[in-house]
DNA sequence: GGCACATTTCCTGTTT
DNA sequence: GAAACAGGAAATGTGC
C-alpha cells in the first residue's frame, strides 16, 4: 500500500518527486550519492535556505542531506543492502576536550568499493556542509548571546539547549523502533521525536522553543519514517527561518513568517525546494531503513563537545590555532586539493596546536604525515605568507594615509600652527610625525590602541576593542605584538625550549616573528588582527574617522551622505546575496576571489533603476557606472584570461566589502576617500 | 548658493 | 552586426 504522506508529491515542485520516486538519485559532483542505501541515522538536520554565496549551501540533493547530518552532529550509517551495517564516526579528542569526527571502521560492506567512495564523498561533502552551515548560522545575532555555554559557543543552534527543536507526536502510529531510536538519542539531536504522553489525533507538534519564546505548529499525521524526515526538515526550515530572522540578511531574503501560515514551507515549497526535496528522495528508501533494526549500543551518541568550528581558523593568527584549528584547517587544505579524508590522517595533529605547528619543519609534517606532509608545510608557508602580506598591506595603507594627511596638514598650517600637526598624530596615533613622514612602518594595531585611549575622541571605541578580543596595553607607544597576547605562549619561547620540544631550531618561529624561508617578515599580528568580520571593519573604519576627524580640527570632512540607501556596488553585493537576484540575474563566479557575473543586465538594471526610481535605467548606463570604480578599486578588472567568460563578469576590489569579509577594506576605503 | 559626491546621460571608439 | 566594454565629458540629484 503506498503511503500516505503529509507531502502532497504533485504539490511541490521539486524534481526529485516530480516523477515517480526515484531508486536511486544521481548527485554531483561525483554521482556518487545514493540516497537509497545511505542516509542519515538521525533526524538531525540542519536546513538550508537558499542563501547565495558564502553565507551557506544552496542546495541539497541527498549529499547535503547527509552534510547536514553530519553538521548536526548526527552520526551517518551507510545500510547496504541485506542490513549489514557500516559506521564510520570517531572521535579524536584533544587535550582540550575537542574532538573531530573521521571514519575509524568500516564493517562488511557489500560493494566494497562503491560504499567505499561513498562514505568518502559523504565526509568531505558533510565536512563542507558543517563549514557553510557554521557560517550561515554564525552570522545570526541569535547564536551570538551571553546566554551560550562556553563549551558550545560558536556550534550549531540545535546544540544549544534552550534551541531544541522538539517534534512530539500525539500518534500511534509510528514506528516503535524508530522512536526508540530517536528517543534515545533525544537531548543529542536536533529535532528529536518524541511520543505524545496522550495519544490521540494522530498528529505531531513542532515545537520551536528559543530562549523564552516558543512556537508550536500543528502538524499532520504521520504514518511513515518519511513523514518524521519531512516534518524535521519543516523544523530546519524553521531553523533557517529563525536565523535569517535574526541575521543581517533578513531584508534579503524571500522566506516565511510564522506568522502568516500561508507563507510557511508547508504553503510555499517553493522557497524550500532543497528541503522538500528530502522526501522524494527517502521515498524511494525501504522504509525500514531507519536504523529500526539496530543495536543502539552500537551508536552512542556523540557527546556536545565534538563539533570543531571548521571556519575558526581563518580568523585567527596561525600562532593562536588550536589543536581544533589546526585540524580544520588541515581539513581546509584536503578540501582544496581533493584529498579524501580518509587518506588524510588527522589523528596525527590531533594534539598540534598553531604553536607547535610553527615549529614544525617539513621532516616533522612529513613524519607525521607521509603522503601529504609536504604538500602541509608548504601550505602553512604560503598562508603565513599571505597573512603578512595582508597585514602588511593593511599598515602600508594605514601610513601612507597619514603621510597624505599629514603633507596635506602639513601645507595647510604651515604659517599657522605646525605644533599642532605635531600634537594630533602624536595624541591621536602615538606615533612621531618623523616617523611617519620618514613612511616607517607603524604597527596598525597602535592606531586601534591609542584611537582607543583618546578620551576625548567623538567616538568611544573602547567598549568594542575588548570585545574582538584586542587587548590594550597603558602605553601608547610602538606597540609590541607579543604584549597582547592573552596567555603565554611558545612563540616567546626560546629557540632552545623549541629544540627541547621538536629537536629542532630551525622553525618557522623565531624570536616572536614567523621565519619563512630565511627572509625575516613582520611579526605577527595579534588575534585581534585578524578578526575580520563587519563589525570589526567598521571598528577600524570609525577608528581612522576618528582620527581623521581628529587631524582635520581646522576642516572637518564628513562623509558623504548623497545617495540614497544603497550604492550600485552595494546594489550588486547585495543582489549576489539574495536567492531572489542570485543565479538568475546575477551570480557568483567565484565568490572567494570576488568574481560574479551579471546573468541578465537588463532586468539587473531594471532593478537599479527601480531602487533609483529612474525608469529610463539601461544596463549601458548601469556598467557605465560600474566602470566608474575601477578607479576607486570597488572593482578591479577580470583578466580575460578565458578562466572566466569573457563577458558581464565583474570582481570586487580590495575596497569593496561585506561581499566575503576582510579587514583592510575600511582603511582602503578611507584611503581612496 | 556652492560644493562634493555618486551616479546618470550621452557619446565615440574598440573588442568580443 | 550585435552586444558588451572602455572611458571622456557634461549633467543631475542629493545632502551638507
Amino acid at each position: 500500500m503506498k503511503k500516505q504522506s503529509i507531502w502532497n508529491e504533485n504539490k511541490y515542485n521539486c524534481p526529485a518527486i516530480a516523477a515517480s520516486p526515484p531508486k536511486i538519485i544521481k548527485s554531483s559532483p561525483d554521482n556518487l550519492i545514493d540516497p537509497g542505501s545511505f542516509i542519515p541515522s538521525r533526524f538531525s538536520i540542519i536546513g538550508s535556505n537558499n542563501i547565495s554565496g558564502d553565507v551557506t549551501s544552496s542546495a541539497i540533493p541527498a549529499k547535503y542531506l547527509l552534510a547536514a547530518a553530519f553538521a548536526s552532529n548526527s552520526q551517518i550509517a551507510n545500510i547496504p543492502q541485506g542490513n549489514s551495517l557500516n559506521v564510520f564516526k570517531s572521535l579524536t579528542s584533544d587535550s582540550i576536550g575537542s574532538s573531530i569526527q573521521q571514519p575509524i571502521s568500516t564493517f562488511s560492506l557489500n560493494g566494497c568499493q562503491q560504499t567505499s567512495n561513498l562514505l568518502q564523498h559523504t565526509i568531505n561533502n558533510s565536512l563542507q556542509g558543517k563549514t557553510q552551515t557554521t557560517n550561515f548560522l554564525a552570522n545570526s545575532p541569535l547564536f551570538q548571546t551571553s546566554s551560550l555555554d562556553q563549551t558550545t559557543n560558536n556550534l550549531l543552534l540545535p546544540r544549544l539547549g534552550t534551541n531544541n527543536f522538539t517534534i512530539s507526536s500525539s500518534g500511534q502510529q509510528l514506528n516503535q523502533n524508530l522512536i526508540d531510536d530517536t528517543i534515545s538519542s533525544s537531548n543529542n539531536s536536533a529535532f528529536s521525536v518524541i511520543p505524545n504522553s496522550t495519544p490521540s489525533n494522530n498528529k505531531y507538534t513542532l515545537t520551536n522553543t528559543i530562549g523564552a519564546n516558543t512556537l508550536s505548529n500543528n502538524c499532520s499525521s504521520i504514518t511513515s519514517n518519511s513523514d518524521i524526515v519531512s516534518a524535521a526538515s519543516m523544523a530546519a526550515a524553521l531553523v533557517a527561518d529563525k536565523a535569517l530572522n535574526s541575521s543581517p540578511f533578513q531584508n534579503q531574503r524571500n522566506s516565511f513568517s510564522l506568522d502568516n501560515p500561508m507563507q510557511s514551507p508547508l504553503n510555499n515549497p517553493s522557497l524550500y525546494p532543497q528541503l522538500f526535496c528530502l522526501q522524494g528522495l527517502l521515498d524511494g528508501i525501504n522504509t525500514n531503513i531507519l536504523r529500526s533494526h539496530m543495536n543502539t549500543s552500537q551508536y552512542k551518541p556523540i557527546p556536545n563537545n565534538t563539533h570543531v568550528d571548521l571556519t575558526r581558523f581563518r580568523y585567527k593568527s596561525p600562532k593562536d590555532w588550536t589543536a581544533d584549528d589546526v585540524l580544520a584547517w588541515m581539513i581546509d587544505v584536503a578540501k582544496r586539493h581533493n584529498i579524501g579524508m580518509e587518506r588524510f590522517d588527522l589523528t596525527q595533529f590531533a594534539t598540534i596546536n598553531g604553536n607547535l605547528l610553527l615549529m614544525m619543519q617539513e621532516e616533522h609534517f612529513i613524519e607525521r604525515e607521509p603522503t601529504h606532509g609536504k604538500l602541509l608545510y608548504q601550505e602553512l608557508l604560503h598562508l603565513i605568507s599571505e597573512t603578512n602580506n595582508n597585514y602588511k598591506k593593511v599598515e602600508e595603507s594605514a601610513v601612507s594615509y597619514l603621510v597624505q594627511r599629514l603633507k596635506e596638514e602639513e601645507t595647510r598650517s604651515k604659517n599657522t600652527n605646525n605644533l599642532l600637526v605635531t600634537q594630533t598624530l602624536d595624541n591621536n596615533f602615538g606615533i612621531s610625525r618623523n616617523q611617519v613622514l620618514a613612511g616607517k612602518a607603524i604597527p596598525f594595531q597602535s592606531l586601534l590602541n591609542a584611537s582607543s585611549q583618546d578620551t576625548n575622541s567623538q567616538m568611544n571605541i573602547s567598549n568594542s576593542i575588548p570585545s574582538l578580543g584586542i587587548h590594550q596595553t597603558p602605553n601608547n607607544s610602538h606597540l609590541n605584538y607579543s604584549n597582547h597576547e592573552k596567555t603565554p605562549s611558545i612563540i616567546k619561547t626560546s629557540p632552545h625550549s623549541i629544540d627541547k620540544k621538536l629537536n629542532k631550531t630551525d622553525s618557522l618561529i623565531v624570536n616572536g616573528s614567523f621565519n619563512l624561508q630565511n627572509n625575516p617578515i613582520h611579526p605577527s599580528p595579534s588575534t585581534s588582527s585578524f578578526i575580520s568580520n563587519q563589525n570589526n571593519e567598521q571598528i577600524i573604519e570609525r577608528t581612522v574617522n576618528t582620527n581623521i576627524q581628529k587631524s582635520k580640527e581646522i576642516k572637518p570632512r564628513k562623509r558623504s551622505q548623497h545617495t540614497k540607501g544603497n550604492k550600485l556596488w552595494e546594489f550588486i553585493r547585495d543582489a549576489l546575496r539574495d536567492p531572489i537576484t542570485n543565479p538568475s540575474i546575477v551570480k557568483w563566479e567565484d565568490p572567494h576571489q570576488g568574481v560574479f557575473r551579471i546573468i541578465e543586465s537588463e532586468k539587473l538594471a531594471r532593478l537599479w533603476g527601480e531602487k533609483k526610481n529612474n525608469q529610463k535605467m539601461t544596463y549601458e548606463k548601469l556598467s557605465r557606472a560600474m566602470r566608474t570604480y575601477y578607479e576607486k578599486q570597488i572593482l578591479v578588472p577580470v583578466p580575460k584570461t578565458g578562466l572566466y567568460p569573457k563577458k558581464l563578469v565583474y570582481k570586487f576590489g580590495p575596497c569593496a566589502f561585506g561581499w566575503k569579509t576582510d579587514m583592510c577594506s575600511g582603511i582602503l576605503k578611507r584611503n581612496y576617500e
